[in-house]
DNA sequence: TTGTACGCGTTATCAC
DNA sequence: GTGATAACGCGTACAA
């Protein structure tokens, strides 16, 4: 009988524990605990410390940080929820959550929604139940019942590239009015007066933040586009801003002097549109994006956009996590990253 | 005192619990935990099974999968190992991957190594403390401490892109040699006979799979490289291809006709390395890639290239993964995804 | 400074 | 068919 070492569940497969290491060492396991806890507590003697670590190592003891979160009720661990890790915004901004995050013991686990919003509620539900420690969300809606939903089950939540119309989350950003702003008074600058435009959903702080950049300066000109200068995109990408674009060119019109969009993707999407309809990018119509992803500085023509420097605002969002973690009070600020006005070739100086 | 109700940890922020249910529903909570998962030994009468989850959906119970976890031994939550979510074929595996097991109640937990082992191991480590089901290595060297590692600790592991020397762990990976072959086969029928290769490092099967397969197509005709047509980068990346591009072509000789890149993100520095020299692309000297990221068919030239189909390539891992977490058998097999050659203007044909 | 004892929320194995 | 009761591995207030 005695202490009856035969493994009662099968899965345990050898895995050394604080108990293993404790009766190695000849000390009780709290013991062990304790000196492998840096900040514990009752004070170990060094000669005692040392010994234990030096046992736990060959051992190759490795905690079970699961047993540990039962106890804390922290997991380390954090969620991020995006639509789709293969858009090129999203890797940059993981990364420089990780650059952070990383080393203070955190684990980052990926969320993709695929742009479906049951999925997204079940996605937020999942993590819940897994304790995440906190979420960055990166799909926020100006109304948002994922916000809500987290909200009410209490997780922390930092809402990345957009916010809610009541601001009512931490929230890191870019600073999009200020962005399409400066692109707008270069584009009138250079000569371009009959303006069109691709937005996004007026849902998306993103969205309508940019269409008011442009819309602002516009004012400020004396100037308003008519309504088929103005066509929406349902998600931001190259199809969709291939599709919207066509839909510009394919009224009974002359083309625009200048499509802006709301992003790269939608610009690569017009710029095939213009290709298409025998359109020359500068020459006949100007294209500009947003975001400044990879490999826009080598298409064909080089792509007029606003830099958003992405992983800054991945890593300004995790030093904001883990703000919010430590403290009892989460402030709802919203950070905003400047963006950086890029200019190339798809845009030209008609006065030049 | 009867049952003691107060907080202890302070944490627990009122969370439902089994119990919570129980007694709600005035059952006991094993009965509640036979009821809400459904392949429990003892069956339970439809009255009550009916009556209990109602009382959970009502109390609006989420599972606490870190106690069962702690019970069960399995988190369901496996790890993605990679160099660098920003490079662009990492994406579309991490989606394939979700796309599989997300459905199966999985999480996926992204460890970015930054290209060192050191951190690499730390990340192995701490997805085993956490008691990851699992591991996809997108890392994976010939010889490899890190599968080791896993092999040790008993981590069932997934190599994804790129396999071991001994083939001793599963993997889906691309075709690279019928890929490269294909991709040579066509750069002699096209008339090149000066050929420039720049080539990975030769401790991953990508790079001296490609390699072979270009070796293999010119022994076959008759050929070999000259020492000074072959140049190394260290690692996969814009920066590394445009200086070892620099390298071939700041030799005394003329340029070579075309410079075969060991993947799509050197072809582009490449590129930028033959402009920079005043050299027309694709007149002066061809240039190919591999992987066919995304907007490399918008750049100047389209880069002719090897698509990999990586969400495929993610989908099968995800697949192999859910095979080898219900098996006790292991088998190291290794599946193949098609390549598929797509010709672009950055090649051309000097018999056209 | 160290040992004791209990609880975290669940699952699994007993009884009844 | 259901209730009672051990684990699972660790953290920590409390006692020694």
């Amino acid at each position: 009988m005695s202490t009856s070492k035969r493994p009662k569940t099968e899965a345990r497969a050898g895995r050394i524990k604080l108990a293993d290491v404790a009766t190695a060492s000849g000390v009780h396991y709290s013991t062990v605990s304790r000196v492998l806890r840096p900040g514990s507590k009752g004070r170990i003697s060094d000669a005692v410390a040392e010994h234990v670590k030096a046992v736990a190592r060959e051992l190759g003891y490795q905690p079970n940080s699961v047993a540990a979160s039962m106890r804390t009720n922290s997991t380390h661990s954090i969620g991020l929820i995006v639509h789709d890790m293969s858009d090129p915004v999203y890797p940059p901004i993981l990364t420089g959550i990780e650059e952070v995050l990383s080393p203070q013991g955190f684990a980052v686990l990926v969320g993709n929604t695929g742009y479906d919003i049951a999925v997204e509620m079940d996605v937020v539900n999942r993590m819940a139940s897994r304790l995440v420690d906190g979420i960055f969300l990166a799909t926020t809606r100006l109304e948002d019942p994922i916000v809500k939903r987290c909200q009410d089950l209490g997780i922390p939540l930092i809402s990345v590239l957009r916010q809610t119309l009541s601001r009512d989350t931490p929230a890191v950003i870019n600073d999009c009015l200020g962005g399409m702003r400066a692109l707008t008074r270069q584009v009138l600058a250079w000569g371009h007066r009959d303006i069109a435009v691709i937005l996004a959903p007026q849902n998306l702080s993103t969205g309508r933040e940019r269409w008011r950049g442009i819309r602002d300066v516009l004012t400020e000109h004396g100037m308003t586009l008519p309504e088929h200068r103005i066509v929406y995109v349902e998600h931001m990408s190259a199809d969709q801003g291939e599709r919207a674009a066509r839909s510009l060119l394919n009224a009974q019109r002359p083309p625009p002097e200048v499509i802006m969009c709301v992003n790269d993707l939608v610009a690569i999407g017009a710029i095939r549109a213009c290709r298409a309809a025998g359109l020359n990018v500068p020459l006949d119509v100007g294209i500009s994006g947003y975001n400044d992803i990879p490999l826009v500085d080598m298409i064909d023509p080089a792509l007029t956009t606003v830099r958003m420097h992405l992983q800054e605002i991945g890593k300004a969002a995790g030093k904001m996590m883990l703000a919010h973690l430590g403290s009892e009070a989460p402030s709802p600020a919203t950070v905003r990253i400047d963006a950086e006005l890029v200019l190339r070739a798809s845009l030209r100086n008609l006065n030049g």
